[in-house]
DNA sequence: TTGAAAGCGCTAACAG
DNA sequence: CTGTTAGCGCTTTCAA
């Protein structure tokens, strides 16, 4: 069995007391015991439970992400990062692959917090508005990455997306493109893409064809199907803003399978700059999020709420950075 | 506060042993008391709480899950279909990043068993074999995927790689390539892959260059890095056998900046069929691990091993299927 | 500076 | 069928 407090202390010949105080550095103790204690404590490679020192209203320093899914590397990414900055604080993190699934954002919360989880991060696409406001209600630590809830007041971390949408517009506008389509997921994000790609559209003076806009499953297939869709159309757009990698990969696929070429027939550009970005030929140009950065604000953030530092939202905004690569380029003129 | 078992004792009038009956399925009830309880309980939207109940000497229901890097899609993907598995079997998943490094991977077992987690999957490329090993004679439950070390006595769910090595190195042959490269990483699995690839070689009766066999980095790029090394040699290889689809990708960025092209200069098959080997131009030809059925495997044998069902070790060996692409083609006749 | 004891929320004999 | 009680391993007063 693995030793208890009270192997320690009987070993060395104090009071499970002593020993607590030793292993959480409280209270005052004598060196020489402090030292003895610990000897002890190494000789039987004790480690205390944390699962007992919860119990007594400690933390569980564990903390839980709720993620769509990992199959997008730009999520798979995010969980890295907020790993990362997590195992650095010294909390352990338990993933929750909701499928945006609103059902199963609820049970992975309910059973998040039977297992008394000191505090949730949601990534991108929560879409359980009610139990999220309920944990607000409760002042229960969360934190929400890559997707800003206005009404909710909980802390968050994203880009600009309006921005970023404004930027990979304005670009497009600027090589001459007239036509441009927009491939978005059903997101939140997505939302404040279009609404900068509209706002671009408009400060160039060009109409927006309602049209363009392709709201897609996130994934290659879902872009595939909807690029199908569009390049069959006559008088079809010449560039194509894809609100992420995935997206975009599928419409080069589908373009390709139109015998189609990028950027000579197509110009296109993605967002999140994943690991997609560089392995596509050609090379994607696409928006790149700081996930590094991302993750360890949002794990930071939710710390400081947990240590309750404090009780206002905030909310970090950090630049999207547009990372050129060789796919976009004039459009043809007939 | 969130209510305990006390609370739904009073509010049902009965003692906590019976609600705790109610709540386990536990002793005998009488179905008016259960329904009073049962009712109590979810008026009062209790919970019980998973650290008391793990204190008892129950399960914590939470399982370790230590594996290198989600930046790599395959990781990623074993993960998703880990954390699903779990899921449906009713525990929760703890990610543990190791980067390779077996400093860390000490740590974070260290830290999973303070947090008493029930069992632990090893994911590809545990390098701290001694740590291992103690976990396997003190009876922990431990699995791994996508690796096995046949000196451990620790259930394993892999993919044939020795054979997977050897179709691709038969494949390559067959379309009349006689000198062919591996690209490795310094893993167990890879090793395995080798020896199919020599073994297909020599069976070929074709001779094996050892300088053609490059170690790297498992990333894209150390792919990109040992294949610039090979693309300068003089009679270089015509074909590329990379042992993950991170390595065929940095070979395929490394000799395009050479003006080469697949397949008509070189041909290329990757390993793991992920997302990458459809994104790239053209698709890579790839090994398929069946990833879902892996890590469904995997979690089954450790529950089960958890659940003290057996203690022989369990090896499942499932089949890796290449996938044809269009990556490879004939050697170019000089 | 140290220790005795109560209690965290729950389970599991054991009695009734 | 239901309740009493003794832990599980640890923290935290409170006395000594």
């Amino acid at each position: 069995m693995k030793p208890t407090i009270y192997d320690v202390a009987r070993e060395a010949e104090v009071s499970i007391a002593t020993v607590s105080k030793v292993i959480n550095n409280t209270g005052r103790i004598s060196d020489k015991t402090r030292k003895k204690v610990m000897d002890v404590m190494d000789r039987l490679g004790y480690r205390p439970s944390i699962v007992a020192s919860a119990l007594t209203g400690k933390r569980t320093y564990t903390i839980g992400l709720l993620i769509p899914d990992l199959a997008n590397p730009f999520f798979a990414e995010i969980a890295r990062s907020v790993e990362n900055r997590g195992h650095e604080l010294g909390f352990s993190i338990v993933l929750c692959s909701t499928d945006n699934d609103s059902n199963k954002e609820a049970k992975y919360i309910a059973l998040l917090r039977q297992k008394s989880v000191d505090g949730i991060i949601l990534a991108a696409g929560f879409n359980n508005d009610e139990i999220l406001k309920q944990l607000v209600d409760e002042k229960f630590p969360i934190a929400v990455i890559s997707q800003d809830i206005p009404s909710l007041a909980a802390d968050s971390v994203t880009v600009d997306d309006y921005l970023g949408g404004y930027k990979v517009t304005e670009h497009l506008i600027s090589l001459g493109h007239k036509r441009i389509a927009v491939f978005a997921e059903n997101a939140r994000s997505s939302k404040e893409r279009i609404r900068g790609y509209r706002q671009a559209l408009t400060d160039a003076g060009l109409d927006l064809d309602e049209r363009f806009i392709y709201v897609c499953d996130s994934t290659i297939e879902g872009g595939k199907q909807q690029a199908r869709e569009m390049l069959t159309i006559t008088e079809r757009p010449t560039a194509i803003f894809a609100c992420n990698d995935l997206l975009a990969v599928g419409v080069m696929q589908a373009a390709r399978e139109y015998g189609l070429t990028f950027p000579d027939d197509l110009s296109i550009i993605g967002f999140d700059n994943t690991i997609l970005a560089t392995s596509v030929n050609p090379p994607l140009t696409s928006v790149a999020q700081p996930i590094e950065e991302m993750g360890r604000q949002v794990m930071d953030l939710l710390v400081q709420r947990i240590e309750g530092a404090t009780n206002m939202k905030r909310r970090v905004v950090l630049l999207p950075e547009m990372i050129y690569r060789g796919s976009t380029k004039p459009p043809v003129i007939h």
